[in-house]
DNA sequence: AGACTGCGTTCCGTCGAGCGCAACAGCACC
DNA sequence: GGTGCTGTTGCGCTCGACGGAACGCAGTCT
């Protein structure tokens, strides 16, 4: 069923040259290595650019300017340097809004959130890493902080556990590099973590306590499709001051029950 | 024979389409042009990209295989149509944390106080109160102190009525307390408020007079982001005397135009 | 001050990259 | 089978993108 597209070489390479030249057509694949290398650096001028690309300065200005001419890259001052511009939200605007995923869990999640009053997420497996496809902000405080899009750590978060909990042993392994440590609760030992699979899998829920950042308590729970598979995660995330243990087993049923509201949506447990 | 008709050569000037081509590298400004066709169409075949963009099947394809390569793009299935792809939410991940909103509308903000000569404000929905966020002073000597930070009651502003006009039942419930008595004007029966509210939210614009303070007219509009929800409201204020009702009229226009221009900048409403 | 070095930006001649063409391979509906 | 549509692929020709060099402007070193 997935076809196997096979890109010649995706160097991933961090650091000195790292030309990120995949083929087609030539001009475009070195536009989308500028949008690429901005995304990396989050900010670069043109001659360090066309050095990251190994173009002459005057290419990597034309095609810098032709981003710029639609609005995917911008500069911070009149003759300054170049860095990602709102273009790029537009465009993710739309892609999320297309699937069917995120149409469908929106007024869920807006009603969790409000049930909450904290801010919810909706995050999908992406690369050996949690992709955040929406946000709904809390009523409580104004915008946190904005996960749309970034990638985060799997074994440190509430969501990344109810992800990988619907992995079999053999995609987990691939999927789960080294345990980084974040806080002291992070979990880093792979038995241990295995542990904590098993009972997210039993009791179809996952929690994070500190484990990501000292103060943040998360609760996640998985969305299912009409198969049954794990495709995302639904969770509520807030300062631990505010989600003490008690309260706690309170958002647990709330999130639980979107989640499974959402997974019915897509066709689970029909018939 | 050729099953396309084929265009009158050379395009130069961005012929009929709704191409938004500006200059710049051909092929990058048509590959950009993909994406904003898919991002309004939501999906298209490659013929279909190859008319609207006035170029060949074969053209379309080529950079279609490109955006792809980067996965800017994916195909539904083996053989068929293209989509946005996740490769534009890891994009989308690097420029939000750099770009705000009070960034994107500082500009038109100016723009706004420039043409009425009047205080424009920028103002989010936080706890229960209208948290100001910018101010850009208008051209007149008398300047009002700077609300930039304060906690300003919802009911009685026009950025509150607006910012509430964005809320379903129950969240407007939780956010609105008590409605406080300010001037002879303030609007304080719920039943009142809330028709208040179905007027805003038909007519798109809110309008206070007297309600805060005796001698302060504001009008304020919605900010809304790719989803279409009310993220934030911006308004113009001066004293009565300089905004009598047929002004306000014209002032509604303006900043009814200005928020929508920053909605637009915001990914709302592809085109 | 003046020279110098870096930046982003512009102009121009040249040559190869990207274009349109036409043919191919599946699929779906007569 | 026929006929219409897809997306996909080689192939020559040509025009568009490329790199070199020069420009205007800001700092910085001497």
């Amino acid at each position: 069923m997935s076809d196997v597209v096979e890109l010649p070489e995706q160097v991933g390479a961090t650091g000195g040259s790292t030309a990120v030249t995949g083929a087609g057509v030539q001009s475009v694949d070195r536009a989308l290595g500028i949008l690429e290398v901005l995304a990396r650096t989050g900010e670069s001028g043109v001659t360090e650019l066309a050095v990251e690309l190994g173009v002459h300065k005057s290419t990597a200005f034309r095609l810098v300017a032709t981003l710029e001419a639609h609005r995917l890259v911008e500069q911070t001052s009149d003759r300054g340097r170049y860095r990602l511009g709102m273009g790029i939200l537009r465009l993710a605007g739309a892609t999320t809004a297309r699937l069917d995923l995120v149409q469908e869990a929106r007024p869920i999640s807006r009603q969790l959130a409000a049930d909450t009053g904290e801010t919810v997420n909706i995050a999908v497996l992406a690369e050996s890493s949690a992709l955040y496809l929406d946000q709904v902000a809390g009523s409580s405080a104004l915008q946190p902080h904005n996960w749309v899009g970034q990638h985060i750590p799997l074994h440190a978060t509430s969501n990344g556990k109810v992800l990988l909990s619907g992995l079999d042993e053999q995609a987990l392994d691939s999927a789960l590099g080294k345990l980084a440590s974040y806080t002291s609760h992070t979990i880093t030992s792979r038995g241990k973590f295995r542990d904590e699979l098993a009972r997210v899998r039993e009791q179809g829920y996952a929690v994070a306590v500190d484990e990501l950042e000292v103060g943040l308590t998360a609760v996640a729970a998985p969305i299912r499709n009409a198969h049954g598979d794990v495709v995302a995660s639904m969770s509520v995330s807030g300062p631990s001051f505010r989600l003490p243990e008690d309260r706690v087993a309170e958002v647990v049923r709330l999130v639980v029950g979107a989640a499974a509201e959402v997974s019915h949506r897509l066709g689970w447990g029909h018939r």
